[in-house]
DNA sequence: GACGAATTAGACAAGACTGTCTAAAAAGTT
DNA sequence: AACTTTTTAGACAGTCTTGTCTAATTCGTC
């Protein structure tokens, strides 16, 4: 246990393929069987390698560890910002649009193979190595948040929306958007598309009526109250 | 790796205090280490305990930690309960007393000791052991979620909320509830008791945008847009 | 104080894993 | 084809861990 002496990951050398395919099958054990449990042999197998190319590629379990979660996080925060750029503009049907955005959010990031590694890796290691998490915490959530809570606010200006702190709003969307994911996703379980699809639009329809345009949710409101 | 031929408790033997000071530690140790990473020695010493002893009232290492699951998810849940019939039932400000709940249920549950043990042991072992989280899945949050939901019917029908669907709002509610605790927690980190509060209050707030009484709601609005 | 159960410290074998080393084979380049 | 780099298989020492065993000691109770 020497992450701090030597948390550096090894340049590039060899072949990038081999390389990347050893960080592939080490993402999985990893995420499997824990930093402690997972093995070497195991890795050099699944990615079709010798042990020797293992160490040569990444010098230590250790900073084999770093180049795995480095990577992951890497193409988890691209996935997400390309994700973000299809966010709703001008949207037609804001709930429609709002629900599509979600799916998409839930597919590529918190549903997806990086995505799903990437959480475990941090649930697993991040309170006993915070640091190689840092870039992630730097450059991940925050960031989305972020991201997300300026596309919202630009709705509320746009008179869309009724938000008066779009980061609280974008982390409870977030929030929402998970909740019928995470349980299953513990035992690594799946649901099908309609399932995921009617659960974004439970979340979406709950965040609309709470950030919901006033005078349209007033009117509801009214309506609902008037039948009854 | 046999969980599958003898996934039994050994029956109570020896010293009860020493057998639950084991458990304790173990707990931690499990969880700062993971399954494969954790070291019988080292629950040894932090029970204060010699390694023979965790043998003689535990038998194996994965007896022991089917043991200290159970025990956990056992005081978790008689926690979750105990909280959750201190639900206000005819509430004079019902913002107020829902996050007064919301706090009791985050310091006893998710934020406190058991709680959070036990979700790191799920995220780290669930994928990997799914029969040792049974007695959770089966009586864990799932009733919780039921037991919220029928206050939350309950409240509804009182008039004091506008739900259709009580179980998806107990789940929205927790997730709400869990927002801003979610980041810290996975890196060890501590919020003030200020910080929590508003964590709930802001919680709060939100579900009752979008599940608060449908008159109320629409008052609020009317006048928010007359305002403007 | 005497007895049986529980606990302790330490030694121990068996196994697993890491990280290094070597010599040979394969792949890639000029 | 000659040469260099990369990969491979296997052996290897060193370390760590589990689970057992033993003999001595302590604890709880009568």
């Amino acid at each position: 246990m020497k992450f701090r002496t030597s948390p550096d990951i090894l340049p590039p050398r060899g072949h990038p393929a081999k390389r990347q395919s050893i960080i592939d099958a080490a993402a999985a054990v990893f995420c499997r069987e824990g930093f402690a449990g997972a093995n070497i042999d195991l890795v050099a197998a699944e990615a079709g390698v010798s042990r020797q190319t293992v160490y040569n590629h990444h010098g230590d379990k250790e900073k084999l560890f770093a180049a795995v979660v480095a990577d992951i996080t890497e193409r988890c925060n691209a996935r997400a910002f390309s994700v973000l750029s299809t966010f709703p503009d001008n949207p037609e049907d804001l709930e429609a649009d709002l629900t599509v955005f979600a799916m998409r959010l839930n597919k590529s990031c918190i549903w997806g193979r990086d995505g799903r590694f990437l959480a475990k890796l941090i649930h697993a290691e991040g309170e006993r190595h915070p640091e190689l998490f840092e870039t992630w915490r730097r450059e991940g959530p925050g960031r989305v948040w972020s991201a997300l809570a300026a596309r919202f606010a630009r709705l509320a200006f746009a008179g869309h929306l009724d938000i008066d702190d779009p980061d609280l709003a974008a982390r409870q969307f977030l929030a929402l958007v998970n909740v019928d994911l995470h349980i299953p996703w513990l035992f690594g379980e799946t649901l099908s598309e309609e399932e995921q699809a009617a659960s974004a639009a439970r979340a979406v329809r709950t965040f609309l009526r709470a950030y919901g345009r006033k005078c349209e949710v007033a009117a509801n409101a009214l309506e609902e109250v008037h039948e009854a």
